[in-house]
DNA sequence: ATAAACTTTCAAAAAGTTTTGAAAGTTCAA
DNA sequence: TTGAACTTTCAAAACTTTTTGAAAGTTTAT
C-alpha cells in the first residue's frame, strides 16, 4: 500500500470509527489526521487536506484543543495560528475518557440518584420497592464504573500497563 | 417524586445515553423499559408504552435479544409472543462490551494490520517509518484493549467487583 | 486608528439516521 | 389446507445532526 492512501484508509476508518461512538465524523478525522502527522498545521491547511469548510474546521479544532488532544502553537514570523496533535495513544484516552466521563456519566448519575426517591403508596408499595432496587443496583455499577474511570484516566502509562498486563493473564 | 414519573425519566435518560454512544435511541428506550419493568411485555406493549410504531419496536427488539439484553419467553395459552428484559446489570454490561467489541474493535484492528505495510521508496522513507511506527502504537493499545475487555466480558461479576474494588483503592 | 489577516458564529442547507406503517411473510389451530 | 393472528421487511417520511459559508468579531503590525 502507498503511504497516502494508508493516510487516507486511516482516516476514514477513525472516523467512522468516532461516529459510531457518538462523536462527529469530521472531529475524528480531524483528530486522526493529527495522529498521524508529524508537522504542524493551519486550519486552512486542515480544510484542504480533508476538504471540508472553515466553520467546520474551526468548530471541530476548537473542541479537541478542549477535550487535550490538540494543541495551539505559534510559528516566529507567523499570523496564523497553528496546531499539532497529542501522539501518544495514552493520553489520548485518558483525555477521552475524561471528556466523555464529564459529558455522560456525570448527568447518568445526578439523575440516578434523584430517582432514589419516590413515593409509595398502600397500593404500589412492593412495585416501588422493586423499582428502587433496581435503581440502587445501577446506581452502585455507575458509581464503580466512575471511579475505575477516575482511577485510569489519572494514572501513569505504565501502572496501566503493569495492571491490565498482569490481569489479562 | 410519582413511580410514574421515575420511570418515564429513567427511560429518557437511558434512551439519552444510548443515543450519545451511537446506539439507537429507541433501542435504548426499550432496554431502559425492560430493565425496570418487572412483568412480561409483548411487542404490542411496548409500542404502546413508548409510543412508536410496529416496525421500530420489533427491529430493536430483535437486536436486544441478539445482544443478550432481551429474551423471548411463551405464555402458556397465547400466541403472542412475550419478552423479559435481563435485569443483572453486570451482565447487561458485559454483553454491550461484547457486542460492540465485535461491532467496532475487531474492524478497527483488521484496518490496523493492513496499515502496517505501507511500501516506501527513496523519497519518503522517514515518513513512512514514522507513520508505521504510530500505527503500530496504536494497534498495540487497541490489542491490549481488545484482550482487557475480553477477559472483562467472560468474567465473574465477583472477580471484576474485587480487582477493581482493590484497584480504585 | 487603520486595515489586513485571521478566527468565530450561526442560520440555512445538506447529509445521515431513525421511524413509520402498509404489505408480505410466517406460524399454528382447527 | 385454510385463515386468523401474529412477526418481519422496506421504501418513503420525519427527524436529527452535521456542514457550509457569508458575515461579524478579533488581533496585530504599522
Amino acid at each position: 500500500m502507498q503511504l497516502d492512501e494508508a493516510k487516507e484508509k486511516f482516516i476514514q476508518q477513525w472516523g467512522s470509527l468516532g461516529s459510531n461512538w457518538g462523536i462527529n465524523r469530521t472531529m475524528a478525522q480531524i483528530h486522526a489526521l493529527f495522529l498521524i502527522n508529524e508537522e504542524l498545521l493551519s486550519a486552512e491547511d486542515v480544510m484542504e487536506i480533508l476538504q471540508i469548510s472553515r466553520g467546520n474546521a474551526n468548530m471541530n479544532i476548537r473542541t479537541l484543543i478542549d477535550w487535550g488532544l490538540v494543541y495551539k502553537e505559534h510559528k516566529t514570523g507567523e499570523r496564523k495560528e497553528f496546531f499539532r496533535g497529542e501522539k501518544d495513544i495514552w493520553k489520548v484516552t485518558q483525555r477521552v475518557i475524561k471528556a466523555r466521563q464529564r459529558q455522560e456519566l456525570d448527568p447518568m448519575l445526578n439523575v440516578l440518584s434523584q430517582l432514589q426517591n419516590v413515593e409509595a403508596d398502600k397500593k404500589n408499595k412492593a412495585e416501588v420497592e422493586a423499582f428502587t432496587k433496581q435503581i440502587k443496583s445501577i446506581k452502585s455499577f455507575a458509581e464503580l464504573a466512575d471511579s475505575s474511570l477516575t482511577k485510569i484516566s489519572g494514572s501513569e502509562e505504565n501502572w496501566f500497563l503493569k495492571t491490565f498486563m498482569k490481569f489479562i493473564k
